[in-house]
DNA sequence: CGCGTATTTGAGCATCATCAAGCGCCGTGG
DNA sequence: CCACGGCGCTTGATGATGCTCAAATACGCG
């Protein structure tokens, strides 16, 4: 009986919205889905289309982007497990989304998905507070992107990541000693993420590294040796 | 019994949220409500409360202002007649709302609006779709801010302004002519806007001016000279 | 081992910020 | 009526932050 797939065994189970859903529900929502992986770098749907599915990230992160004609791109938001892909009612999601690291979705029929949240009131609630959560954490990102130096934004975007992957239960957790993971992101989208070029960011990070306020470990390893001052070096502060 | 502000007088009727409500639900909301008046400048909410309630722009623009302690600051929205003011269910708004010109609001109970949501799906459907929008244009701004040059941004700027005056019936409309209008910001606001400094747009709009692409007058006023070759510039196109 | 890609490092430069006047407008008050 | 002062905007000169270009180094992988 116990599928490999089955909701109750879901990694996410508590925090996706499916979270509201009675037994009944998620058993119809289950026979809708299907999941699916994308290695690192795969676009998973463009600008362009009315998408007729959505989904729900299991794992992994999923980098959502806009571009210029020109080819200057932007990254508008990061996706991590528990999130949500898509754009149900109507027009059309203005970026596109890539899988930054490894990522295994769980997708729905967005007609479908669109239906069930008609039907069950707590389900498009949760979708609501979520939606509105992701309009604060854009304004956020605007006051970084409008007005934090290339320093406050480096240091943002280190404590913006290792939240999300705490609070999705990835990396060490807040154990014995200091937290410790690997960036999902290329410097390439780093730079994208923060208006910043990849030299600059790349400069920011040893500065980091050297004033010791991350461990010295290479590449996109990173050890928050000292999160105050992480913390203060998002606003101005003194390193 | 027409009262000056019965809702079916109202300058928003058609595009506010109540254009979901039936005549029913519209009197009761009516009866929760109420007009207030901001002169340019006044502060409409803080950060900190959890707001007791919310509203709708009736008329004139609201601009919605993130700070860093050290006082820089970034405009992270900017609301037009009919635009939602206000952050229903749960978390505090963390942003600060103040009048840009003078404004008028149709003022509600926040948890009686709340409640009518719960109870008119149309309500709640229609207050998603404005909140997914939201998102929309807050990552929009967010390419803006990380990826454009001081001249696409003031172009851009322009252009947004132009057509949320147009949409919202202010403005001398596609009549015959060019479109022209006043500018509802300071310098210092455009500049907050935009992530950048006043002299920086001063020059960015002279620039425009001398090149024709806007007519020559003077302060906040703006004609629409050369539409397109605006829409050019918002993407990095010669002038 | 050798190649392609990601990252680091360096040197010079451009854009935009900073600093500093100066101008125009307007309400106040002599 | 005009001098005064405040404020918002403009203009100019200078400089710093972050970008551009270029090359070296490190890394992953066949």
């Amino acid at each position: 009986m116990a599928r490999r797939d089955a909701c109750s065994d879901c990694a996410i189970r508590t925090r996706a919205l499916c979270s509201t859903l009675s037994v009944e529900q998620l058993a119809r929502l289950r026979r809708l889905s299907y999941r699916k992986r994308y290695p690192p770098g795969r676009l998973i749907t463009g600008v362009d289309p009315a998408e007729t599915w959505c989904a729900q990230v299991l794992s992994g992160v999923v980098k959502l982007t806009k571009a210029l004609p020109d080819g200057r791109q932007q990254i508008v938001g990061l996706l991590f497990p528990s999130d949500f892909l898509g754009r149900p009612f109507g027009s059309a999601s203005p970026y596109a989304a890539e899988a930054a690291t490894e990522v295994e979705l769980c997708c729905h029929n967005r007609h479908q998905f669109e239906e069930l949240m008609h039907e069950q009131p707590g389900l498009k609630q949760l979708f609501l507070e979520r939606t509105l959560d992701e309009v604060d954490a854009a304004r956020e990102w605007m006051l970084l992107l409008g007005r934090k130096s290339a320093g406050e934004k480096v240091a943002a975007l280190i404590l913006h990541i290792a939240r999300r992957l705490a609070g999705s239960g990835c990396a060490a957790g807040p154990g014995p000693g200091p937290m410790r993971f690997d960036l999902p992101l290329s410097r390439t989208e780093m730079a994208d993420y923060l208006g910043l070029r990849i030299e600059t960011v790349s400069r920011q990070l040893k500065h980091l590294r050297t004033t010791g306020v991350i461990g010295p470990g290479v590449g996109r390893t990173i050890t928050l040796e000292n999160v105050a001052a992480l913390e203060r070096m998002t606003e101005g502060g003194a390193p």
